[in-house]
DNA sequence: GTCTATATGCCGATAGAC
DNA sequence: GTCTATCGGCATATAGAC
């Protein structure tokens, strides 16, 4: 009844809230792996713990559950970018934004693969966050890549193309886990290959393969 | 009526295979776009120019037309992989994949794409060929890989960290083009852009970002 | 807010004439 | 081989009691 409540931590009863929260996970789940066309709204239902109704009750359609999903998930992929920061030497910052991407791949494998998802289709819902917010983001931190060249911090690279390199190596092993795993037998969840991937995704972009 | 032709460039008159053939590429469109779910066999056939009841006699189910994708597609994605050869010089042999690789996601990037989509959903289809052709091919090259880094021809490197770097950064002009273009405003088929990006790419994974 | 029906529309697949 | 017509099932969404 009393919507009067704040939206966050609002007096709208813990339940309310956890249960949308319920809803939310258990849509990311299986909209990343069966896209919205593919998941079947009762099989949200059953992985949340709520009956189809209800779930209707709180999230009027398919497509507003989506939506709501996809406002979510695009704060965990942008966070990383954010916390690119130039204070730092070149070489730091860019390994610890290679670190933060791979926790999101680790921490959050749905999250990035809906990301991909909807990438693949055009990202007709996310168009206006790529070409405004995600732009500027870009542009700014190619700036700081590109300072760094010009004071002569880092070699001669292509700004957007090492960006670009970055998210795919680091979003690879969440996206394509199937076949990480099919050719190396391991996930990001066990500590060593996780660790030794970060390892080594830091020594290939910063130092390159060839001999020195 | 004589089904007697053989298969390949049969007799079964050049209509039919010509149809067959517009069939899956359409098909190969909308699938790599939409997903199984999302696309309507409707749009498919419209797309090819038959009707939906014609595609049905050609491709008794959806699933039936999207298995012969699938396995059309799979030569595609392998074939810079199997043309990697160790008599050439390391540095050389890897810039040349990586060309290849960047090749495909400018001339296919559709299988790209639906290749992506089979594997966020757990590649229920290729699991057998992954675990099977493509393991045993990754590791072959990761053999050789590895020979060059103990005869002292290469930098210290992972193989299969390296493999899946190549993989992830080439694709991604394909399966990410649309926050490529969003960001640059450029597509591979941009030819400056493509050879812009063809020798970005190389220099940074062969040379690194360490100012040397 | 949550439930049990039920309405509604879409789409894959079939039947059968030609 | 290709068409028109139609079936049948499934899944979103709603109605309405509690």
């Amino acid at each position: 009844m009393a919507q009067t409540a704040s939206k966050k931590t609002g007096k709208r009863s813990q339940a309310v809230n956890a249960k949308k929260e319920a809803i939310l996970s258990a849509a990311l789940n299986t909209f990343s792996q069966f896209g919205i066309h593919g998941t079947r709204l009762e099989q949200v239902a059953e992985q949340a713990g709520v009956s189809k109704t209800n779930l209707l009750y709180y999230y009027p359609s398919k497509e507003a559950l989506y939506v709501a999903v996809m406002r979510n998930i695009l704060d965990i992929w942008l966070a990383p970018l954010r916390a690119f920061r130039e204070e730092f030497a070149p070489l730091e910052a860019i390994g610890e934004y290679i670190r933060l991407k791979l926790e999101v791949s680790r921490d959050h494998p749905q999250a990035s693969r809906l990301f991909c998802l909807e990438m693949l289709q055009g990202a007709p819902l996310l168009m206006a966050e790529l070409t405004g917010d995600l732009k500027s983001l870009v542009d700014d931190k190619s700036a700081i890549i590109s300072a760094w060249v010009k004071e002569g911090k880092l070699a001669p690279v292509d700004p957007n193309h090492l960006i670009f390199m970055i998210w795919a190596t680091t979003q690879h092993y969440a996206d394509f886990s199937t076949q990480v795993e099919a050719v190396t037998g391991k996930t990001l969840r066990d500590g060593e290959f996780f660790q030794q991937t970060v390892e080594s995704v830091q020594r290939m972009i910063i130092e390159g393969i060839r001999l020195r």
